[in-house]
DNA sequence: CCGTCTGTACTGACTAGACAATGGTGCTGA
DNA sequence: TCAGCACCATTGTCTAGTCAGTACAGACGG
């Protein structure tokens, strides 16, 4: 505790950094228990405040998560592909994309998704990504898909009302030839799309919604599908938990500079 | 407090909710200071302790930062675009993108970049990346970007030793033409790569090393260069912090699926 | 007018407790 | 054998303080 004063780093971060050394040596496993607040706090000979700041912070980057009133356990990570490409064209499949996906494919793991579809008056940033006029309504088809009864990932499709009122794209099932395809139908195929991805931490709801642990980041991905003339027909926001995808994409062509 | 068993909803829950609201609706602009923990002790009637797990909160969703012993601040959120596609190949620059950008661009303001090479063994996701044998070298090329003096993002670059002894690869400066043209000129042009993005919180070494406040999550850019043959001849590695960054690209092709 | 010094207001860190809520375990009885 | 119940270990929440470190502002001296 001296050496708080002196060394500057404060206790509850030399706390933090012995268990962090732990977990990177495998002292303690993935889905371990750790010692629990009372032990560290004998251990450590500090009060359980102090231990429970260093058990924060370390939940806070996702490393343990803690299970009331059972105790902390050590994370696990075992992140699914998401690869926003696949959804324009089919992949390339090259050898090395294939080796590299073998670990982590969805194998014998068990999909199901919630659909709901409102109309709705949508957020800021997607009537402007819609182009739309003050007040004017969009269609919105939520869904929530789910692996091994675990939610996974969020998918909001926005579409401005009066593109596809009366089409199937406002019954809430599931569209098997796809929503875009329905579009093109109805005279508004896409031909160019628009990606953002921004990386932040999530809000409450989209806490509750997808069953967040504490300290775990989720990627925005929002996808503007645009016509042969420009106008944008449909706004698509992805909620992906950082714990739960890599985003991953391939890309062919000469490198021009290093910029990476 | 009788509230936080009845309700369910604890009395710090309340105070963070009650502070997310009003940056919200704007009561509380960006840069303003919230009340201290003094006022909001006595607001709020309760311990500090409380007032500061609600501040603690907000500070991790990246909302609020702290600058003892000034106050806590509504933080200031300002990305800049970051766009893998780029460095391949000329951006199509539609319309629509460049509508977009011109919102968030670098316009003056100041880029800098430290630059330093080592020759290290390379961390285990790295080397089964560059396919090296055990105990096998690679050189690296770390560089963190500033702009307007603040560390923007790292960027460190790791190329097989035996592929790029000898060559300005090595020196710790500047090289105009792109590490990539000189791989090209030593006989190892790129034409293919596979783009990872992975989601999470710093380490502490990145919290320091990007300056990041408490709360920032980090996109981690993986980015493996391949040769015609397959062969890898650069991994990079960019750290993106999530409040300096929104990645960005564009797609072609009709879309097949609603998969987003 | 400018530099320095000092006081103050604030957060950071820590202590030492209390009571509530709740999975899990193991015992008990039908 | 199994359902139900009581207990317990553990985290969640909260109180009420102390002392340390520091950016800023205002006073003071040259």
């Amino acid at each position: 505790m001296a050496a708080a004063r002196q060394g500057r780093v404060s206790v509850w971060a030399q706390i933090a950094q012995d268990l962090r050394s732990k977990i990177a040596d495998g002292t303690l496993a993935v889905d371990a228990q750790l010692p629990t607040e009372a032990d560290l706090t004998a251990q450590y000979g500090v009060a359980r405040a102090t231990v429970r700041q260093a058990l924060a912070a370390l939940v806070n980057e996702g490393l343990i998560v803690p299970r009331a009133p059972r105790g902390y356990f050590v994370r696990h990570r075992k992140p699914l592909f998401y690869r926003p490409q696949t959804e324009f064209r089919p992949q390339p499949k090259t050898p090395e994309m294939d080796r590299f996906m073998a670990d982590h494919s969805a194998d014998g793991r068990e999909p199901w998704q919630s659909i709901d579809v409102a109309i709705v008056a949508p957020p800021p940033d997607v009537m402007q990504r819609l182009k739309l006029q003050e007040g004017e309504l969009a269609v919105v088809r939520r869904r929530v898909r789910h692996l091994d009864g675990e939610p996974f990932n969020t998918n909001d499709s926005y579409f401005p009302l009066r593109f596809v009122q009366d089409t199937e794209i406002m019954r809430p099932v599931d569209i098997p030839r796809g929503a875009n395809q329905v579009l093109a139908e109805h005279g508004y195929p896409q031909v160019r799309a628009l990606d953002e991805i921004y990386v932040r931490m999530p809000s409450p709801d989209e806490v509750q919604r997808l069953e967040l642990a504490p300290g775990t980041p989720v990627a925005c991905h929002v996808c503007t599908g645009l016509c042969p003339d420009g106008t944008p027909v449909r706004v698509v926001v992805n909620i992906l938990p950082g714990d739960r995808h890599v985003i991953v994409y391939e890309r062919d062509g000469m490198p021009a500079k290093d910029h990476e």
